[in-house]
DNA sequence: AACCTGTGCAACCGCTCACTC
DNA sequence: TGAGTGAGCGGTTGCACAGGT
C-alpha cells in the first residue's frame, strides 16, 4: 500500500537552509503559525517539502530554542531521563526547555554516550566503522550531495554561539571505562582496530588486558552510578585532575601512567556512588 | 602545505501513530 | 472498519571543519 511520498520532491530544494528560506519561513510562520505543514511551504513561497520546513522550525528557528553548548545540569539530567525513558528523545527534550529532541540525540550519540563508555547498543552504534569506511572511500572520491542540493556557500554558519567543535573535556579510554554491558561491542571495536592498522597493537592487547581486568576485577559500574554520581559532578566532564584536587595523567605521560590515572579515577568515583545529586 | 581522519551537527528518511472520512 | 492523510519520532547520513600526520 505504499504511501505517497511527504512531499513531490521534484524540483524541491534539499539539504542546509538559505537564509532567505529562514526568513521566508519565519515570517509565515509567526504571521500564520502552522495549521498544515504540508501547505506551508506553497503558502511560504518555499521550495521545500513541508517535513522539511517543520524540522527546520522545530530544531533550529523557534523563538524558545536554546542554542549552545549543554551545562552540566543539562547532560546530567539527559542521562538520567535517558536512564528513564530510553531513546524517546522526545520525551526527554519535553523536560529540557529549550532543547530539542534531535539536539538532545545528537549531544547524547556525540558527547555523552561516548563518555559513559561506548555504544548504549542502539542506534548509531556501527557509526565509527560506517565513518571509517566512508573516510576510505570519500578520498577515493565519492560521496556528494545531490545536485538539487544547495551549493557550499549557502551553507549555514555554526548556529549563534556553537563552537564547531564542542568536545567537552575528557575523554575516556574505552577501555578504561567500559561497564559491563558493553565489552562485547568494545572488544569487537578493538577487533576491527586490530584488523586496520598493525602498528599499535602492543597497545590494543594492553588496551584488551586492561579491559578484562576492568570487567574481571572492578566492581560493575552499572548505569545508577553515572546518574547518581554524576559524571560531571565528579567533574570527569568539565576538569581536569588538577581542579579535582588529584593528580591527573601526567602530561607527558606515558600509556600506562594514563591508565593508571583513569583507573584510580573510576576506583575513587566509585566510592562516591552515593553521592546522589538528583 | 597537503593530505587524512575523526568529530559534530543539520538535515533527511522511513516508520508509526492519530485522526478523519 | 479500513483507507487515506498529516504529524511526529527515532535512526541514519552527508558535509564542513578541526586536528593530526
Amino acid at each position: 500500500m505504499g504511501r505517497a511520498p511527504c512531499c513531490e520532491k521534484k524540483g524541491l530544494r534539499r539539504g542546509a537552509w538559505s537564509p532567505e528560506e529562514d526568513q521566508r519561513l519565519v515570517a509565515y510562520v509567526r504571521q500564520n503559525g502552522h495549521p498544515n505543514w504540508r501547505a506551508l511551504p506553497r503558502q511560504a513561497g518555499l521550495l521545500r517539502c513541508g517535513k522539511s520546513c517543520r524540522l527546520r522550525w522545530i530544531n533550529y528557528l523557534h523563538p524558545d530554542i536554546k542554542r549552545g553548548n549543554f551545562t552540566a545540569d543539562e547532560e546530567a539530567l539527559v542521562v538520567r531521563l535517558h536512564r528513564e525513558l530510553g531513546n524517546r528523545w522526545s520525551a526527554i527534550a519535553a523536560q529540557l526547555p529549550g532543547r530539542t529532541d534531535n539536539e538532545i540525540k545528537n549531544v547524547w550519540h556525540t558527547h555523552i554516550k561516548k563518555r559513559l563508555g561506548g555504544d548504549d547498543g542502539g542506534g548509531t552504534g556501527g557509526r565509527q566503522e560506517k565513518k571509517a569506511r566512508k573516510s576510505r572511500t570519500r578520498t577515493a572520491g565519492a560521496t556528494k550531495r545531490p545536485a538539487a542540493d544547495v551549493d557550499s556557500s549557502e551553507r549555514q554558519p555554526a548556529s549563534p554561539g556553537q563552537s564547531s567543535s564542542v568536545s567537552s573535556g575528557v575523554t575516556f579510554s574505552a577501555a578504561a571505562v567500559s561497564s559491563s554491558p558493553d565489552n562485547a561491542a568494545a572488544t569487537s571495536r578493538q577487533e576491527e582496530q586490530l584488523q586496520v592498522g598493525g602498528a599499535g597493537k602492543a597497545e590494543m592487547e594492553m588496551e584488551m588486558e586492561m579491559e578484562s581486568f576492568s570487567s574481571a576485577e572492578f566492581p560493575a559500574i552499572d548505569d545508577s552510578f553515572w546518574s547518581s554520581a554524576d559524571v560531571t559532578d565528579l567533574g570527569l566532564c568539565a576538569m581536569d585532575g588538577d581542579e579535582l584536587g588529584i593528580a591527573g595523567p601526567p602530561s607527558s605521560s606515558t600509556r600506562d601512567q594514563d591508565m593508571e590515572f583513569w583507573l584510580k579515577m573510576l576506583l575513587e568515583a566509585g566510592d562516591m556512588r552515593d553521592l546522589s545529586v538528583l
